[in-house]
DNA sequence: ACCTGAACACCGTTCAAGT
DNA sequence: ACCTGAACACCGTTCAAGT
């Protein structure tokens, strides 16, 4: 006589998020999970092997809500308004989902490579067609660089010297566009200010 | 009759700086830093009142050492020169102890911001004379951001679509500079690409 | 098939007792 | 003063037994 399953994979993954902006990564247990989708801890280990896979299956889903995110906010007329408009929505779910962003780079449970680089392929395509594909890379790490620190940093509290912090997004997101686009201009393997 | 120390304070955060390097910040645990000076766990709580607080120790003993570097960095010629080597110097540490920088900026144990503003202050002083006390904390935020976050998307393994990670750095760090140091001499208040 | 209670290992933490 | 063993709470995980 087969048991009915009380929960699956979904409703789990839900609640893991849950669980994880309410008691941080830290924090999170698999009882906790348990508890909010009204089963005991143990039935969890017949869906996810562990914790570290049931926490880096919240990272791909997260991963997969910032992606949708980058896609809506792509959305946008010129690629200057749509790159603002992505790195905006990329601040928004940070801080929407703070702990869920943190597993996005975590050292133990981050997501695939393929979950990340599917959440990061619209920025690089726009990316792309302003600096153009031989420096597409560069751009890239340049400006997903300074987005990702930027939005940790602010999480982790490091932005505590006062002044206007959304002054300092927008400077530092049009500073680095223009940037950006001003090494397109350059010649191939030139090196600004060097 | 007084029992002799067996260990020290100084012991148990060096101690437990090399257990955090081994072992993670997940896998940091109080018994293997206490056997690593040759006491039982519970000896731990007579110098620290719990976990978190010998982490947070272990982080502003990690942010008093980065500020050292970042001191000795800043004995450069010039201005732009000394923020090289002293971005170089800031992603070599990174390099050298990945838990203990993951540590800078955690959401469960960071260091007091005070540590935190003494590593950044050599930084800070550069950009001041860089850019201008009115632009300072703006150019700081740029840049310390975009180091930040070069160096742990490094860390977390997100820059694998190849490409030179070295020159990227190189080609990120000139970027900056010239960017801020340009920002400068545009009129206060103004936001450059908009 | 999926769920459960019981059990085990491991860890953080407290505390009374040792020297 | 500082150290220790014993104890407790809590959690991850396994597994045999239930339906």
């Amino acid at each position: 006589m087969p048991a009915l399953p009380k929960t699956s994979d979904e409703a789990v993954i839900r609640a893991a998020r849950v669980v994880l902006e309410r008691d941080g990564a830290a924090g999170f247990s698999m009882q906790a999970v348990a508890t909010a989708v009204g089963v005991r801890a143990p039935s969890l280990y017949k869906r996810f092997p562990d914790r570290d896979a049931l926490l880096q299956t919240v990272a791909e889903d997260a991963a997969r809500d910032l992606g949708a995110r980058m896609v809506v906010a792509d959305r946008a007329a010129s690629t200057p308004a749509a790159l603002t408009a992505m790195a905006r929505a990329y601040r928004a779910f940070a801080h929407q989902a703070p702990h869920a962003y943190g597993l996005l780079f975590s050292a133990s449970t981050p997501p695939s490579v393929e979950a990340r680089a599917a959440a990061a392929a619209p920025v690089l395509q726009r990316l792309a067609s302003l600096v153009g594909a031989r420096q597409k890379l560069r751009a890239a790490r340049l400006v997903t660089a300074w987005l990702h620190g930027f939005v940790s940093m602010e999480l982790a509290g490091a932005f505590r010297l006062g002044g206007d912090v959304d002054g300092a997004f927008d400077y530092g997101l049009a500073t680095l566009i223009a940037a950006a686009a001003a090494t397109s201009r350059a010649p191939a393997g030139r090196r600004a200010g060097s």
